[in-house]
DNA sequence: ATTACCATGTAAGTAGTTACATGATTGT
DNA sequence: ACAATCATGTAACTACTTACATGGTAAT
């Protein structure tokens, strides 16, 4: 229902074809809504036979011809319906915390690499992240429309932050711990 | 795999049945890798025809006695082999911030029940963490593996912590937006 | 014309969810 | 003896992943 309303939300903001949608997933929606081309293709498939979106209609050929859609009025009702519905059920998911328990009940895995990596990646998309804030955002207020966009940013560079200030910390400990630098 | 993996985990640390499993994956198990009895009853019976587990050999019976599994040493291999192994791509998904981006597309949709709604359960679930911190780790500094435990506590705590805040932030905000206090 | 790349898909396999079924145990 | 609950599952469905296939367009 997410991906589907995702993807409602980024035809709401301009009609995309499915190579555009699946590049604004890898950067912008992505962020907070992972998906592939696979998923994207295959859900705007589903969603114009359910008549929540239709192909803009200009040029339809063949297989390989770009088919720009558009939302219909059911499809926003849909969206409008599914954004008041209460919220799913959290689950959390994270195999590097699954690893280091792993790790710690198996005893003697030194862990610190795959801390560091995965530090060098919080890092890297907290830059991003920022160049994004200074781009967009550095001159306030803007509209409540950008105020909110800024809001959704402002989850992802706070997220960040913290596991990269986890990860700082958690090498720090392996360190001490494996390496008895001062035994 | 990380289902699998986070199951043999919790099979080093000692031999359960499913129903002992399904209950550790509700509390501590589950803060990082969730996963419900369904799921937890078919991978062991998976992982007991790869030969990665094996029942406790005591009483087996029918269809409703409970079995008790432990892990066998091709098990502890795999699961040794998994923690070394890279780890997979993030997948990011958040559907409150799919919701509020849609709301700011569509505007006119107040979001701030729903925010504070997701502000009560983060509350609630850093409460919890901080008794379990209290009850468990309290006296510093203990065995390594208590200590890689707590850390991986710290990663709820330093989460929870994030989200909280970040919704407070939304709160205000949001709470300025619509309402328009001092117009 | 060939190569490279762009855009849209298909197919098979894996993982997770939801709803339901059945035997065993316990309390009254 | 019966109901409630515990424990173990099955089945059907939905979502996601990985690998591959096919047609279209542009550069050389």
């Amino acid at each position: 229902m997410s991906l589907r309303c995702a993807i409602l939300t980024a035809l709401v903001e301009r009609p995309s074809t499915g190579r555009e949608l699946t590049r604004r997933f890898d950067s912008s929606i992505g962020y907070f809504w992972h998906a592939t081309h696979q998923q994207i293709y295959r859900e705007l498939g589903n969603m114009a036979d359910d008549g929540l979106i239709q192909p803009h209609a200009s040029q339809l050929k063949g297989r390989g011809a770009p088919r720009c859609y558009e939302i219909t009025e059911t499809g926003e009702e849909h969206l409008r319906t599914w954004v008041h519905s209460g919220q799913e059920p959290v689950t959390v998911k994270d195999p590097l915390l699954v690893r280091l328990r792993a790790a710690a009940v198996l005893g003697g895995i030194d862990m610190r690499e795959q801390v560091q990596q995965h530090l060098d990646y919080h890092r890297s998309l907290l830059e991003t992240y920022r160049s994004i804030e200074e781009r967009d955002f550095s001159r306030l207020p803007g509209t409540q429309r950008e105020r909110v966009q800024y809001l959704i940013l402002r989850a992802g560079i706070d997220t960040e932050l913290s596991w990269a200030n986890w990860c700082a910390k958690a090498l720090e400990q392996l360190g001490t711990e494996q390496t008895r630098r001062h035994p």
